[in-house]
DNA sequence: GGAGCATTCTGGTCTATACCAACTGCACGA
DNA sequence: TCGTGCAGTTGGTATAGACCAGAATGCTCC
């Protein structure tokens, strides 16, 4: 599958590439509209489409539904090993967190939670969904579970900022070890809907557990992030 | 960006998606070509094209060019803090490795490369490129760098097998510390044609810095994988 | 000044068609 | 038996046109 140069749509990605590295446009800033391109480049709007879907895959433009394409900003580095939340972290980098809480609810263990926090099925647990943005772009959407005997009455508490500090300050609840499964994978229906984004775009799902001390599950959460909008990195020792 | 169910790709899509949970199609196997699809659905070609690139974002299916469309296998779990080397870790998970190497030459460090390493710019290098298969699949292509000093002749030897052990029985070199930066990207030019997908397919982009007891790098790694070839699990205590 | 509404613009979906390049399989011949 | 070459099939690229729904804009009226 050789990309020879004589391909349009690499030839208009490049166009655009070489005008956004060239700073024409800057992170953040809107696209000429795909017609316009077109006229441009003297191609099928169809080409156009293709180069921009490259460019959105390398992760240097997104759009948004209906309004246009963007030049994306810097992804932000993310350490498991030094994870301690996101809008601290975030804002460590320089960068402008928000976070919207989108439900909390209570809800009863199935089959899964049990296990993962070894409890019997049907006990009481805290379901929380929250998204998180930077700079105003939406960039994840998790889905959290507590186990509501160990914190009880936390979804009264505001959840909008830091979960694991309340957890910490008003629970006692410390985090000593943590779980996290990373996976390429597609943002569909639910998740790509609360991120706005075109369902089968790439993303990044990202599994947390959090144990304490005593090795027991504090929190389970499930998160996606859109696959532009972060850099993993980890540091460890070999066993 | 709703996805009513009146989308025809997405009726495709859980079309498609459906025979294959069903079993109608197994891992490996060839779906009908896209004209087949197109007339049992009543769909321009389009259509059911957009419907199964959203089934190969989300790792379902995977092409091969101008070959056809197949089933994908399982991904293998990738955890960097257990990595002995593909070999064995993938035939530990019940599947069969292969290793091609693509080219071995010396090189002398640039400047990056120097860094890495804290050796003088223009100081020898190999430069090892390698191509890994999972049951007969090109699933990652990897560039390595070992200094030459710290293993001459090292390129002369077969490195079709594990390099991590070659370094070590060979010139008695252990890892100590692993340090990793993941990232989704997507393959594109060279490790797109490498792996013999399309531009644009997304990918995670793994750079592995490895260092020795006394905390010289050994190796400097970096892979790009098939976004649907892996899991990657981590499991921290937090510092 | 602000709320509400209509228009315009934008990307999203879909059809139909055409041609190309690489792969596949088969038939033929050495 | 084993290549070799041809023909058919497949996905890849590109065009042109059409319509839709949501976003953005600007206008009007209160």
């Amino acid at each position: 599958m050789q990309q020879p140069d004589s391909l349009q749509y690499l030839g208009v990605r490049d166009d655009i590439a070489a005008r956004i590295a060239g700073g024409a446009f800057k992170p953040g800033e809107r696209l000429p509209s795909e017609r316009q391109l077109q006229a441009g480049g003297g191609v099928a709007r169809g080409t156009v489409r293709e180069a921009l879907f490259q460019l959105e895959a390398e992760g240097v433009i997104y759009r948004k539904d209906r309004s246009g394409w963007y030049v994306s900003p810097p992804p932000v580095v993310y350490d498991p090993t030094r994870w301690e939340g996101f809008m601290s972290y975030v804002e460590a980098q320089g960068r402008r967190p928000e976070t919207e809480t989108l439900s909390k609810v209570e809800i009863v263990a199935d089959d899964m939670l049990a296990q993962i926090f070894s409890r019997p099925v049907g006990a009481p647990m805290y379901w929380i969904r929250r998204r998180r943005l930077i700079d105003g772009r939406a960039v994840l959407i998790e889905s959290i579970i507590v186990d509501a005997a160990r914190a009880p009455g936390l979804i009264d508490h505001d959840l909008n900022g830091s979960l694991t500090s309340v957890l910490k300050s008003v629970y006692g609840i410390g985090v000593a070890r943590n779980k996290v499964d990373m996976r390429p994978c597609a943002l569909t229906r639910d998740e790509a809907e609360a991120l706005r984004v075109k369902s089968g775009l790439p993303g990044l799902s990202l599994v947390r557990t959090c144990y304490d001390a005593q090795g027991h599950v504090v929190e389970f959460d499930r998160e996606y992030w859109r696959h532009d909008a972060l850099t993993v990195s980890v540091d460890i020792r070999v066993r």
